[in-house]
DNA sequence: TTATTTTATAACAAATTTGTCATAAACTAG
DNA sequence: CTAGTTTATGACAAATTTGTTATAAAATAA
C-alpha cells in the first residue's frame, strides 16, 4: 500500500484529501507546517509520494521542497491555489513531478497520483514476460523460480527486447546494440543462431516462439504480455 | 538533442509549438493526422517524446495511443481543447505522461516536457562507482567508454556489490546470493578466485584495490565513491 | 617474533561459450 | 507452382569460463 505525506495547512482540504485518498486504499500522513513536515518524513521514510502546498505557514513550499527532497528522494507533486504560469514553471523546472491548481478535481489528482507512482515504480527492475521473470539486480533469468543460466550474451539479447516489448527491432541494430561496435564485425547469421540459443532456454516450445517473434524481412520483437 | 513528435492538426498550433519549441533547441518532427504520424514515428525511432492532439481528422488521439506505444514506447503527452476531468483522468490512466488543455501556455508546456524527460532519464539504470559505470540496461560494465566484458559470473557478483555501496557482504551471503542456492555448493576459495578476477578487469590497479575492498575476517564491501 | 588464520595468486583441466559453416526449412513474389 | 529470399538448425573448432588445487603472501594473536 503506497503511504501518501500531505503537507497543507488547510485543513478542510488536508482532511478532504485524506478522506479521499484513504477510501482510494492509500495510507495518509499528514503536516500542517513545514516544520512538522520534515520530522514526520523522517519517521515515515517509507512514503511513496508528496503533496506540497506553497503557501505554508512557517517555509514556502519551494524553500522546503530541496529540504524534503534532502530527507528522501521521491516524488513531490506542488498543490497551490496559484495558477500563474510563472510560479508552475518554477515547480516543476525545480524537480517537482507535477504542479496542480486549487480547487483540483480529486479524481484528477488521484490520476496525477497514480501516473507519477506509475513512472517511478516501473523502476522495480524486474520484468515479467510471459512466464519469465528478468531481474535486472540479480542478472538472473528465472523460468518456474529456476535460474535459466543465459550467457552475458543471450542475457543482453534477451534485455534488450525485454525493456521494448512490441518494439521491432531490425537484425543490425540487435547487432549493434549488443556486440561491441568497435570489434569486428559478426557474421548476421551469428545471430540468428544465438536467438535460436536464447529460445531453446526461454521458451516453452522453442519449435513455435511466442517470445521472441520472427518478423520476416525486418528483424525480431517481443511479443507483449497483454496481445 | 532530444527529439519530439508533434501530433496535432490545427495548423497554427503545430507550427507554432514547433517553432517555439526549436527555439528551445529541441529537434521537432511533426504530423497533421494519424496515419501520418505512425509512419512518421516509424522512421524516427530516436524520438523521445510526443504531444498528442486528441481531436485528429481521421483516428481519436484515444485510440492511436496505444499504435503509439507499440512502434515506440516513450512518454506522451496529450494536448487538447477538453478540460473535461473525465477527459483528462481517461487520457492519464491510460498511461499518458500528462495531460494539458488548449489554450496552454508555451512556457508551462516546455516544463511539462522538461519533468517528463527528467524521469524517463533519470530511470537509465546506470550506476558509477569511481571510474567504472554499470549499465543494467545493457549488462554492460565500462571503463572510460570500454566494455570490460564480464563474464556471467563476474557481472552478477560486481551487481550485487554495486547495488549496496559500503555494506559488508559476508562471503557465505555472497555466494547464497550469485551461484544457485539449488546447485551443489561450491568451495569457499572459488569465491576468493572470482573476487580476484573482478578485481583484475573493474581496478585500475588490482594489487592494491580500491572499489572491492577485503574485510578481513568476514567478507568484502564496495568502497563508496563519496567515503 | 612466531604460529595460525585468512586472503591472494598462478596454474590446470573440464565444461561451456562463441562464432562460423553447411544445409534445411519456411516464406514470398512472380 | 517455382525460384529466390530469408530464417532455422545441427554440428564444429577455437576461445573462454568455471571450479579446483597447490602454494604464496598478508594479517593477526599469543
Amino acid at each position: 500500500m503506497e503511504k501518501v505525506l500531505i503537507i497543507e495547512d488547510d485543513r478542510s482540504i488536508r482532511e478532504g484529501l485524506k478522506y479521499y485518498l484513504e477510501q482510494e486504499n492509500y495510507l495518509v500522513i499528514d503536516s500542517k507546517d513545514a516544520f512538522n513536515a520534515t520530522r514526520v518524513l523522517h519517521n515515515n521514510l517509507d512514503t511513496s509520494i508528496i503533496l506540497l502546498d506553497i503557501n505554508l505557514p512557517d517555509i514556502n513550499g519551494f524553500d522546503l521542497f530541496p529540504k524534503l527532497k534532502e530527507i528522501l528522494n521521491i516524488p513531490i507533486i506542488f498543490l497551490t491555489a496559484s495558477d500563474l504560469e510563472v510560479s508552475i514553471v518554477r515547480g516543476l523546472d525545480m524537480g517537482a513531478d507535477d504542479y496542480i491548481t486549487k480547487p483540483f478535481k480529486a479524481r484528477e489528482l488521484l490520476s496525477r497520483i497514480k501516473t507519477v507512482l506509475r513512472r517511478v515504480n516501473n523502476n522495480s527492475n524486474v520484468i515479467n514476460i510471459y512466464n519469465i521473470t528478468i531481474d535486472l539486480n540479480q542478472a538472473k533469468v528465472l523460468k518456474n523460480g529456476k535460474d535459466l543460466m543465459l550467457t552475458a550474451l543471450e542475457y543482453k539479447i534477451l534485455l534488450n527486447f525485454a525493456l521494448n516489448p512490441n518494439v521491432v527491432f531490425t537484425r543490425e541494430k540487435i547487432l549493434a546494440d549488443v556486440w561491441d561496435v568497435e570489434e569486428e564485425y559478426v557474421f548476421d547469421n551469428t545471430l540468428t543462431v544465438y536467438i535460436k540459443r536464447v529460445r531453446e532456454k526461454i521458451e516453452d516450445d522453442p519449435t513455435n516462439p511466442k517470445i521472441i517473434v520472427t518478423v520476416r524481412g525486418i528483424g525480431y520483437k517481443l511479443g507483449d504480455y497483454h496481445a
